[in-house]
RNA sequence: GCCGGAGUGGCGGAAUCGGCAGACGCGCGCGACUCAAAAUCGCGUUCCCUCGGGAGUGUGGGUUCGACUCCCACCUUCGGCACCA
């Protein structure tokens, strides 16, 4: 190789680093006259070394945006850290450094780091959370939040993380174990004063996506994540006369209603109990409170639970039934209290069967169908051959019981049928949910509290050794029924009064506004998501800027008095307590209203506070009168395209939205949504398919990369070796094919093409490969595509080489070829595109070329290979010229010497003709 | 249990509107160059086969002239939610 052949990515590397950062060359500045296009990358944690996930999230973001950027829009793309946090503090802990020098350092790395990556970002506009110029402004929006009455302080039981010394919010706490986010240690509970945002207030604004563009994963863990449902809430009235207020999803069973049940915690149950029940009640409650949320919500845990000793009235119908407390039912959700309907709700059902509560069925199926359970018995024989007989469908099960399933006219027959031959023992059928049992003097149906005892009492008589429990679970539990036991299913509302004989989903309403007439309940709706939780027990965040005043209580910092700024001077270990409690003299401030003396709040802000509104922040960093300068606001807002893990779905994500909106109820903001477009990008696992780590070994280093193969070469890997939003193990060998692509392309462009009379064909040929490529490229870059970006350019640049052999190599079309190339690599390849597009001798920087229009009529095929299939099988391949008719199509195929032979003789019976595609023969 | 994503060669993956399954790359095999190795280049590479073909995109059905693609029912797997009334 000669030495200009050589490629040497690091010298190229650091060259053009350089020189565009000195030229500011991707400075983003306000613009008017060109369409703006705002992408926004998740701005990394400053742990201290950027790894190859970073990488991940970032180049191929940064692609995109010099995509657009060619493209013709004002392109910004920003860079920042989220700079305030617990791992600060505990690095800091281990090293016996502070925080803030352990961050700011850290920061100073991972800076150098990304303009390794040699991506547009415009570094001027950096923000670090931090920062006081920052977190002045997080203070800001705090105080504003108060003013709006959408944070407020609460005494509540919070999760605790006891490895980080702090509080957390809900959407931090996971998995089966209730852990720690952070640091995986299960949580506990404790009941503390804290600070909270009114995220509920925006629940039902935020499930509606109409205005995003997000993956359906995204809403779809957010949908879940707010957990909406709704009902209606109905009033119980106690017997001593307190109304007792419940949450049901399904009015339309209030009259199955047998029974009711509180949590332990409820503030009721003491006035509920009754003296001889109150001592058992106590133990229970006790019992409960020393359980863990782990242990209660365990859902395969059998049912437990104590009779209060006191009952309630259904306000439907008057109906007196017992109150029990029992752990299933959680004070956190809805009122703490539940009506049970056994016949049409699992929990409730197993809790009946349980504590032999009764069960009514109020919802019948309203499909049309009658289904029947036959018990097994001696009649057996002689029954199925007359149902044989009159041709009903039935099928024995493995346990010697008949399953007979009925059509609503059939129903009559098998009547008459199953009393001429069952009578000497006893059947039962069910229609709908209704039981009828067939005794020897006549039919007695189950659906009322009175009939069940003596319906019961007589089956277990007549079939010894059945005990109540064991026919319960068959005739409940038996699978005909299992469908109506959820609260999804709807059916035809029975025994309920004037309501029995409605169905479908619509009888919910009926009922909803039949309560609502009667002043009984109204139309409820409850949501899993809570209250977004602030406060941290912690020293690395922005101060909380509220000040506790003896005669004013919570006074918000004013405007003018922030930030309350962070002091250097503290003890940072966690103890329980926050460190800004014990510092001697920080919190000793007045009120600012009465200007007595007062204390500041010692709790720090949740960090996701911070991160809540950065790309606000970027707009503007040094701006100090306002979070933003309103005319870049104006100009850049909102964000076009988003990029970051999917991780951040249930946090970041819920978080940064309400803040928006939050934002734009108090007029600062302004729009339905802070991120139109969001793409995520899935996960690098190591070679061994496992997630990386430091101790399995597992780590791929981006640095080690790069100084190895250089940033392009890496960049282009990263967005070549697999789908972007799906990610993928690491391979060393993969990268090593995109290294020699790289390379390739370095040698074509540089090594002087050999001349050659170029057959026109060739020529021809090279255009049409180049335009097609170019067509692929631009679709696949605008849909994130980008491992089909990078394939198809090593298409193109196989065939060049092939191409060159034949003597292309120094004509207008090769220069063209090779023009488009560089173009289209330069957002993926930054440095070797614009070294290669300098040696060229074209003018600095490719970087503020546009990128190149497809021409349509080069990239048309003149030549089509038809398919011509017999049957829809493959037969033959044919050139023809692409205007051919259909009639000449259809003789080119019959000529065909394979479709010859394949017919056989065989006459065609159908031709079934693609323009351009193809020709299928039917015989 | 509920919600959502994904199942295609040895591997990562491709197939834009229902029309050539396996692009591109890795790996592997053979060859060229070389004393040799690396690098580079060329050819081959879904499976089976009696060399005529046949089968094939998680499974089983369906629609269609034609299905990786659409419909129905399942299986596996990943992620989220879950005694949420």
């Amino acid at each position: 190789m000669t030495e200009q052949a050589y490629y040497k990515a690091d010298e190229i590397e650091s060259k053009w680093q350089k020189r565009w950062e000195a030229d500011g060359l991707y400075h983003a500045n306000i613009d008017p006259r060109r369409p703006k296009h705002y992408a926004l990358t998740m701005l990394p944690y400053p742990s201290g070394d950027l790894h190859i996930g970073h990488w991940y999230a970032m180049t191929p973001s940064d692609a995109r945006a010099r995509f657009m950027r060619m493209r013709g829009y004002n392109v910004l793309f920003p860079m920042g850290f989220d700079a305030f946090g617990l791992p600060a503090e505990n690095a800091a802990i281990k090293r016996r450094i502070h925080p803030k020098d352990w961050t700011y350092a850290n920061i100073a790395r991972m800076r150098e780091q990304l303009k390794s990556m040699g991506a547009m970002f415009d570094w001027r506009r950096e923000a670090v959370s931090a920062d006081p110029a920052y977190y002045r402004w997080s203070q800001y929006f705090f105080t504003l939040l108060v003013k709006h009455s959408l944070a407020y302080r609460k005494m509540s039981p919070v999760d605790w993380c006891p490895n980080c010394n702090t509080t957390l919010a809900r959407e931090q706490v996971w998995g089966d174990d209730r852990h720690c986010e952070r640091c995986e240690t299960p949580v506990i509970k404790k009941n503390l004063e804290q600070w909270f945002f009114r995220t509920t207030s925006y629940a039902d604004e935020l499930l509606d996506f109409s205005h995003l563009d997000w993956p359906e994963r995204v809403r779809t863990l957010q949908t879940n994540w707010i957990g909406r449902s709704e009902g209606a809430s109905v009033t119980f009235t106690t017997e001593q006369g307190d109304p007792l207020e419940v949450f049901t999803t399904r009015p339309d069973t209030l009259w199955g209603a047998t029974f009711m049940v509180l949590a332990p915690e409820h503030p009721l149950v003491k006035r509920l109990s009754s003296p001889e029940q109150w001592e058992e009640v106590q133990a229970y409650i006790l019992q409960a409170e020393r359980q863990t949320d782990i242990q209660r919500e365990a859902t395969d845990k059998d049912k437990s639970g104590v009779f209060t000793g006191g009952y309630a009235i259904n306000p439907i119908n008057g109906q007196r039934i017992p109150v029990w407390i029992a752990d299933y039912v959680l004070m956190t959700y809805g009122t703490g209290a539940i009506m049970a309907v056994p016949a049409h709700d699992e929990r409730d059902f197993a809790f009946a069967l349980k504590f032999g509560l009764p069960i009514l069925p109020v919802i019948a199926r309203s499909d049309g169908k009658a289904r029947s359970f036959v018990v097994a018995g001696s009649m057996q024989a002689g029954f199925t051959a007359a149902l044989k007989k009159a041709g009903i469908a039935f099928e024995s099960s493995p346990s010697g019981e008949l399953l007979v399933s009925l059509e609503g006219a059939q129903l009559e027959s098998y009547t008459a049928l199953a009393q001429e031959y069952l009578t000497p023992g006893y059947w039962n059928e069910i229609i709908g949910a209704a039981w009828i049992f067939i005794f020897e003097d006549g039919p007695q149906r189950w659906d009322s509290l009175e009939s069940e005892q003596a319906i019961l009492e007589r089956c277990l008589s007549l079939q010894p050794g059945l005990t109540a429990r064991s026919l319960m679970e068959m005739l409940w539990g038996c699978e005909f029924y299992r469908p109506l036991l959820t609260h999804h299913d709807y059916g035809m509302m029975i025994n309920s009064g004037e309501f029995s004989g409605t169905s479908g989903d619509r009888a919910k309403q009926l009922v909803t506004r039949w309560l609502e007439q009667r002043n009984l309940g109204q139309l409820s709706v409850n949501y899993r998501l809570r209250d977004w939780l602030i406060s941290r027990q912690r020293y690395w965040g922005a101060p909380i800027p509220i000040v506790y005043c003896p005669e004013h209580g919570a006074v918000p910092v004013p405007d003018d008095q922030l930030p309350v700024l962070l002091p250097d001077d503290v003890e940072w270990l966690p103890t329980g307590e926050s460190p800004l409690k014990l510092h001697p003299t920080w919190k000793q401030t007045t009120c600012p209203e009465c200007g007595g003396p007062a204390v500041r709040e010692t709790d720090t802000m949740d960090t996701f506070m911070c991160s809540s509104w950065y790309h606000l922040r970027y707009l503007s960093p040094q701006y100090d009168s306002y979070p933003f300068d309103p005319a870049e606001y104006d100009y850049w807002m909102p964000v076009d395209t988003y990029t970051g893990g999917i991780e951040h779905a249930t946090m970041h994500l819920i978080y940064t939205r309400f803040f928006h909106k939050a934002g734009r109820d108090m007029g600062i903001m302004h729009g339905p949504e802070p991120m139109t477009q969001l793409r995520n990008q899935g996960i690098i696992l190591g070679e061994d398919s496992e997630k990386m780590s430091k101790s399995r070994g597992n780590v791929i280093s981006p640095d080690d990369l790069v100084g190895r193969y250089g940033a392009d070469t890496v960049r282009a890997y990263l967005m070549f070796f697999a789908r972007w939003d799906m990610g993928a193990p690491w391979n060393s060998n993969g990268i090593e094919g995109v290294a020699r692509w790289v390379r390739r392309v370095w040698a074509l462009v540089t090594d002087p093409a050999p001349g050659g009379r170029p057959d026109p064909e060739a020529l021809r040929g090279l255009r049409r490969k180049v335009h097609q490529t170019l067509r692929r490229v631009t679709h696949d870059f605008e849909t994130f595509e980008f491992n089909t970006t990078v394939s198809a350019m090593m298409e193109l640049l196989n065939e060049m080489y092939r191409l060159r052999d034949q003597g292309v190599g120094q004509t207008i079309e090769w220069v063209e070829a090779l023009d488009i190339t560089l173009r289209m690599m330069a957002p993926v390849t930054p440095h070797i595109a614009e070294e290669l597009w300098q040696r060229q001798g074209k003018p600095y920087s490719i970087h503020n070329q546009p990128w190149p229009s497809v021409d349509e009529q080069a990239a048309a095929e003149d030549e089509v290979t038809l398919i011509v299939q017999i049957n829809g099988k493959l037969r033959d391949r044919i050139l023809v010229p692409v205007g051919i008719s259909e009639e000449d199509a259809r003789q080119a195929a019959l000529a065909s010497e394979a479709v010859q032979k394949h017919l056989a003789g065989a006459v065609p019976r159908k031709v079934i003709l693609v323009p351009g595609k193809l020709v299928n023969i039917v015989v």
